[in-house]
RNA sequence: GGGCGUUUAGCUCAGCUGGUUCAGAGCAUCUGCCUUACAAGCAGAGGGUCGGCGGUUCGAAUCCGUCAACGCCCACCA
């Protein structure tokens, strides 16, 4: 078999994604084994990959492939989300531009497109995670809008509103004008503005001002112009006046006591509205006084509330200005805006303007578009039952967070929780499963009695109908709820729904894949999703749903800076698999993720990845090139041999415990160390055979060590595998023949811990390779080729690896010697170094410069005699010696006199260079 | 306004309950090598008063206090 000097990513990753679906080795079925699963979060069903599904599906692959490895029945189940405000409104768009209105479609019509559109564009993402490597049980693949998982979250509704937990309420809610819904509060985002507050004049209507008022303690206090008093009311939104009710001040407002009882007239408007008190207004904002507009200010409608005002509604729901405005009617809010200031600027009614920081609410999926607080009847869930059944798992370590500081974020949200809404005005999404009876209810927004009732089918409606309502309700009498839920009320329910848990409770999938193991996802949805999955599964599987949720951070580009398509520093998830290949950019994802920090992404990572790749495929190259013969088995090889299985055990145990803490770029350091320093620089090296140059070809190295060395492949291949799992599958297939259908990803890997005689061969191998770095560091000062053969002197005293004669024939071969000689006293003209406290020596005659050399080692004794100068100290230090550990105390004798025989032997080399 | 987190080498980060010569890793940098697997490589080297100040202690990167900078989350000040 012939192996290419490079690796090339492409002719590989195909062909074994290939394989491993042909021989489904993705798919999972309950069987006798641990089970292992990871349910997706849910990308939009029509969204494409970028880089955070790059980095939160590496993450799940690593895991899964890992816990597949580990022997355990993993099963990743992968789906799509329908996204319902976001799809939606991809869709309008797309009518739109054909010059299509959604209000002209009926609801049947507007659904086929968003189908087709759907079925066009939905699952490329899962497509591109192929490509990542990403080993789901495409089998499973669910969408939260298919017919198990919409059946599941009718059920989930009724039954909810069955336990009295859904209610319909007249809220003051957040209203997105663009796509023309209410929002959930977790949906608003908001951001800080640079705005302005206009000072508005509001005159006072009657002319009876007591005057004694007027005067107070602070000089003057009112206002007057020759059109009589005014108060000034400060506001961010001058195009709401026409919704204003009241004016307001506080109470205890001193220079505001004037206009108690009094009415002043909204500007321009002329509508004459009543001066109301309140402790609620802030004395010291603005000039005290708050224009009330109940119908369009959270605040401002309990006000209105507790005042008993009117509520004048003065848009429509796409944000223009209705008819009950009387002013600017049709006219876009925004607009009105700037065009009611200049208005009242013209009218004299505008005192001044000033600059003002304030925060606007944005829709979360319309980041453009301003919420506007908006008071209508929705569906909502009461949530304090939720939060009480999802709170103490998370407190009690049961569900773990990572990192651990999201729980504290957790538990005080839980703690405020407020209720959610979750109708939403849209047509793609689940219909909510309500019907009213048409005939008896009034379409209106105020608090009247509406009849209706809750039902899967409508022929269970109409039988609860009569019911409740009597016997001479028809089927034509009903009316189904136009409205749909919101996406989160389904997705709450994924990791129970994918193994429809909620239509057939307890069937075997669910007893066996439920509570699942981990899930992977951003700290962004911890409250829209995490939170409520808690919730929801506590409430129907009385059992948490996952056991660990691992938060990734936020990918950014190397400056710190958001991807955003906007700037154009997001890359192409899948050019960069083209040039780095999958393994490449899986591994450079890894390297800079640390669970919940952000990750700074740059291509040298991925590239560092790719490099590895190369590595691990010339180290397999080198290995099979090898031909065996019936050798002995030399003592060297056994024993590099025996070191290398040490440190494997070794590196294996770290990295198990590593991914229990979820530190997955440790881990993968730990392996990417361990195969590049520790097996290609130096366990390769040690048992390579030499080169026949008459032969052009390697010598045939032993079968004993040939089959060690396939098997130490083998292992590292294992251990590798979870993170890039294309080329270790490749080199895997090479080592052995392998029967078709068999595969690395699904081959169990156990190692034995590390035993004491594994540490101690380690410890040797330490020593080994600081004698060889030693001479080395003084060939590279001495300018001294490779091939230049030298001679080590070791102390013959001390008892060194040097003196073993198996691991001196390891030291000579890695370090170019041709000699390693025991000495009492090393000769003249040579090199020292130190390990430990033994000073090597390698003679190299005339070549020496004695000058640097005793310059070099005064240095070195200087800067002992400070450390040692420091122990010292401490040591005399009579509070030390009495209240630290003997065993520190003992510790400290030690470096000191380690310290002391170093200085000896320098002082010693430095005689020897100036004799 | 409340809460949380971060600050250690040029960059990204480890450093667990204070004490293994504890100041580390990877990348980057510098130097030398085309040494028969790999120049996408090998070998070697340099680099930090652990954000500032104060305290506890025999001993502090580590514990406490305080200040500063940055980041995130939550909250109805128009």
């Amino acid at each position: 078999m012939e192996l290419a000097t490079k690796y090339s990513p492409s002719e590989v990753e195909g062909k074994w994604y290939q394989y491993w679906l042909d021989n489904k080795l993705f798919s999972s079925k309950p069987d006798g084994r641990e089970p292992y699963t990871i349910v997706i979060p849910p990308p939009n069903v029509t969204g494409v990959l970028h880089m955070g599904h790059m980095l939160n599906n590496t993450i799940q692959d690593i895991l899964v492939r890992k816990a597949r490895l580990d022997g355990k029945n993993a099963c990743w189940v992968p789906g799509t989300d329908h996204a319902s405000i976001a799809t939606e409104a991809k869709v309008v768009n797309k009518l739109a531009a054909q010059g299509i209105k959604k209000r002209d479609l009926t609801r049947e019509e507007f659904l086929k497109h968003a189908w087709e559109w759907t079925d066009e564009h939905g699952g490329i993402i899962l497509k591109q995670l192929r490509k990542l490597g990403a080993s789901c049980d495409w089998d499973r693949t669910a969408f939260t809008m298919d017919e198990l998982r919409s059946e599941s979250v009718l059920k989930v509704f009724v039954d909810l509103y069955e336990k009295g937990y859904i209610y319909r309420g007249l809220r003051m809610v957040n209203w997105d004008p663009k796509a023309q819904t209410v929002l959930s509060t977790e949906e608003v985002i908001y951001r800080e503005e640079k705005s302005k507050l206009f000072h508005l004049k509001y005159y006072v209507a009657d002319a009876d001002v007591n005057p004694v008022v007027l005067t107070g303690e602070e000089g003057e206090v009112f206002h007057k112009d020759e059109k009589g008093y005014f108060a000034i009311v400060a506001t961010t939104r001058p195009e709401t006046i026409m919704g204003d009710t009241a004016m307001c001040i506080n109470p205890k407002d001193v220079k505001n006591q004037w206009l108690k009882g009094h009415k002043v007239i909204v500007p321009l408007v002329g509508r004459v509205i009543p001066v109301i008190e309140d402790r609620y207004v802030d004395i010291e904002f603005g000039t005290g006084c708050l224009k009330v507009t109940p119908a369009h200010d959270v605040n401002d409608y309990a006000l209105g509330k507790t005042h008993n005002l009117e509520t004048i509604d003065i848009f429509n729901p796409d944000g223009t200005i209705s008819e009950a405005a009387g002013m600017y009617v049709g006219q876009d809010r925004m607009d009105v805006r700037k065009q009611i200031a200049k208005d009242l600027e013209a009218a004299g009614l505008m005192d001044h303007i000033e600059d003002y920081d304030n925060k606007v609410g944005y829709s979360e999926r319309n980041q453009d578009t301003a919420v506007e607080p908006r008071l209508c009847k929705q569906w909502f869930l009461s949530m304090q039952h939720m939060a009480d059944i999802a709170l103490p798992p998370v407190l009690s370590g049961e569900l773990k967070f990572y990192p651990n500081k999201y729980v504290t974020t957790y538990k005080n949200w839980l703690e405020n929780i407020q209720d959610w809404c979750i109708s939403r005005q849209l047509w793609w999404g689940h219909r909510i499963p309500a019907y009213f009876i048409s005939q008896e209810s009034e379409v209106s927004t105020e608090e009247a009695e509406e009849k209706f009732v809750v039902a899967l089918t409508p022929e269970e409606a109409l039988a609860k109908a009569k019911a409740q309502y009597g016997d001479h309700i028809t089927a034509d009498m009903l009316v189904r709820d136009e409205d749909a839920l919101d996406t989160w009320f389904s997705s709450w329910l994924w990791p129970i729904s994918l193994f429809d848990g909620i239509n057939n409770p307890g069937n075997d999938e669910i007893n066996y894949y439920y509570p699942t193991s981990d899930l992977v996802t951003g700290p962004d949805i911890i409250f829209f999703w995490v939170a409520r999955m808690i919730m929801a599964g506590c409430e129907y599987q009385k059992q948490i749903p996952f056991r660990n949720v691992y938060f990734t951070g936020i990918v950014r580009d190397k400056l710190g800076r958001k991807m955003s398509k906007s700037l154009g520093n997001s890359p192409d998830p899948l050019e960069l698999i083209e040039k780095y290949g999958a393994d490449g950019v899986r591994m450079g994802m890894m390297l800079a993720a640390p669970a919940g920090n952000d990750i700074l992404y740059d291509d040298a990572l991925c590239a560092q990845g790719m490099n590895f790749c190369n590595k691990m495929w010339n180290a397999f190259r080198l290995v099979k090139g090898w031909e065996t013969n019936d050798n002995e088995q030399p003592q060297a090889n056994a024993k590099s041999i025996a070191w290398m299985q040490a440190k494997i055990k070794t590196a294996y145990a770290e990295i198990n415990d590593l991914y229990s803490k979820y530190r997955l770029n440790e881990a993968l350091m730990t392996a990417f160390k361990l195969f590049t320093d520790e097996f290609s620089g130096w366990y390769l090296e040690m048992i390579k055979p030499e080169y026949d140059r008459e032969a052009n070809k390697a010598l045939p190295i032993d079968k004993a060590t040939m089959e060690a060395t396939l098997d130490i492949f083998d292992q590292l291949m294992h251990i590798i595998h979870p993170f890039m799992p294309f080329i270790t599958e490749e080199l895997w297939q090479h080592i052995a023949d392998r029967k078709e259908g068999e595969s690395l990803m699904v081959s169990e890997f156990k190692l034995d811990a590390p035993a004491a005689e594994d540490a101690a061969v380690i410890a040797q191998f330490e020593e080994l390779k600081q004698i060889v770095s030693g001479v080395r560091a003084v060939r590279q000062s001495k300018n001294i080729a490779q091939r230049e053969a030298l001679v080590l002197e070791a102390p013959a005293a001390a008892q060194t690896v040097a003196a073993d004669t198996v691991l001196a024939v390891l030291i000579q071969k890695m370090a170019g010697l041709s000699a390693i000689n025991a000495v009492d006293q090393k000769g003249d003209g040579a090199v020292t170094f130190l390990v430990g406290t033994c000073e090597f020596a390698v003679p190299l005659g005339n070549l020496i410069d004695a000058d640097a050399e005793i310059a070099k080692a005064e240095a070195e004794i200087k800067r002992l005699e400070g450390f040692m100068n420091g122990i010292i100290k401490k040591l005399s230090n009579e509070r030390f010696v009495a209240n630290a550990p003997a065993q520190v105390v003992e510790l400290e004798r030690k470096k000191q006199a380690d310290a002391e025989s170093k200085i000896a032997a320098l002082k010693e080399s430095i005689k020897a260079l100036k004799g």
